[in-house]
DNA sequence: TCGCTAATGTACGAAACGGTACATACAATG
DNA sequence: CATTGTATGTACCGTTTCGTACATTAGCGA
């Protein structure tokens, strides 16, 4: 067992600059981040981002997988084989909702990352096949749905996780200008809310047409 | 009238500008864009960027203002009046559509815009009131449909336009990692035109549900 | 045609920025 | 408790990047 007030730690150090970073990257993007401001806001030096994780890219590199490592955790979770299909896809919409709001700093990040054509995330090997759990959980529920008769057939898990995703993503991704523009804050707890129960309702609405 | 070989024509030189600034600044953010890379692929140089715009933000700020004015006219230009409400809505939720994969950079600026909080966004006076004309485009159409009881009367326009919005968006500025992610290449005309189909579906099926 | 101003080009500077060489001290191990 | 390699701090370097001082010319109006 490690002492928790060692003056060398590498992991603690590590850990450091990842959390530091993962917020300024998120924050700024990548260009717009500063490894000298990253550096003075953990408790250790610039030469520990060359130590550990080689340069700026690495650092962001790291960033990433462990943003989407996070992620990941959070959707294999999601348990809803004891409800009913139009009940699961609420829910699953819902828990993804929650998921966004509760996490602005990933989604950030994802927006950065795609500013850069994502030209990073294929440089990192463990996120090659991330999407899989949030597609099959969602296959489960469709299959049961289409089986019964309930939900319509002519859609796949990805096209409903894309519209859950568009609409997630959107609320935090582009609450600065949308909020500007309309006069709506999308983060006052009433507005997030409302927007919640929205989007069960486009889902389920959309699933459910005949 | 003028000649179109002068050697030196201000308004030349600014559209230059800031055509080849727009590309650059949606491509690489903000932070990531270079001035003088701008100035190399325009037919001036960077001396015109500080002579017209004061420097790069304000180039930036005179991208933000060109892309968003682009806009307002395409969508003051939809008339969705001799539709049926039902119809209307899927003929917008279409169009913006199409507007949007029409042209990713703006898409993307707004993305870039967001990174960095709107910040440069409220400097810009003539964005003051740019949401007006779509929120109030779908408000007709909205009001419409509640009289005859085709369309549900618990959401308003800002709602429906944050809908439409959030798709068409995602398409755009996440493809890059959603497409990896999923295997799906979201620019795919193929692809695109089914997408285009199930927002219709969506925005239907939501307003229509009982 | 001539002069004056708007427009443009060149060359350079200062600061910011990513990265590294080198020295050193802590702590696990035996 | 001596040894050794991991971990860390300091000081610095070369380049990039935004911005500007200064010189020059095109072209409009008188």
């Amino acid at each position: 067992m490690k002492s928790a007030e060692r003056l060398r730690d590498a992991e603690r150090t590590r850990a450091d600059l990842l959390e530091i970073a993962t917020e300024i990257f998120s924050e700024q993007g990548y260009s717009g981040a500063r490894v000298d401001e990253i550096a003075e806001r953990t408790r250790t030096t610039k030469r520990m981002i060359y130590y550990y994780f080689g340069g700026k890219e690495g650092l962001y590199l790291a960033v990433l997988e462990a943003a989407y490592r996070r992620i990941r955790e959070t959707e294999q979770s999601i348990h809803a084989d004891d409800l009913a299909p139009v009940e699961a896809v609420r829910r699953i919409a819902e828990l993804t909702f929650d998921h966004h709001h509760g996490h602005p700093a990933f989604i950030r990040l994802v927006s950065v990352e795609n500013i850069h054509h994502g030209q990073h995330l294929g440089k990192v090997e463990s996120l090659r096949d991330l999407g899989t759990p949030a597609a099959s959980l969602l296959d489960v529920v469709l299959a049961r749905g289409r089986a019964s008769g309930e939900l319509r057939a002519d859609v796949d898990a990805i096209d409903v996780h894309m519209l859950i995703s568009s609409y997630c993503v959107f609320q935090v991704a582009n609450s600065a200008t949308f909020g500007y523009l309309f006069g709506r804050d999308m983060l006052a707890p009433d507005v997030r809310e409302r927007h919640r129960r929205i989007l069960g309702d486009i889902v389920v609405g959309w699933l459910t047409a005949h």
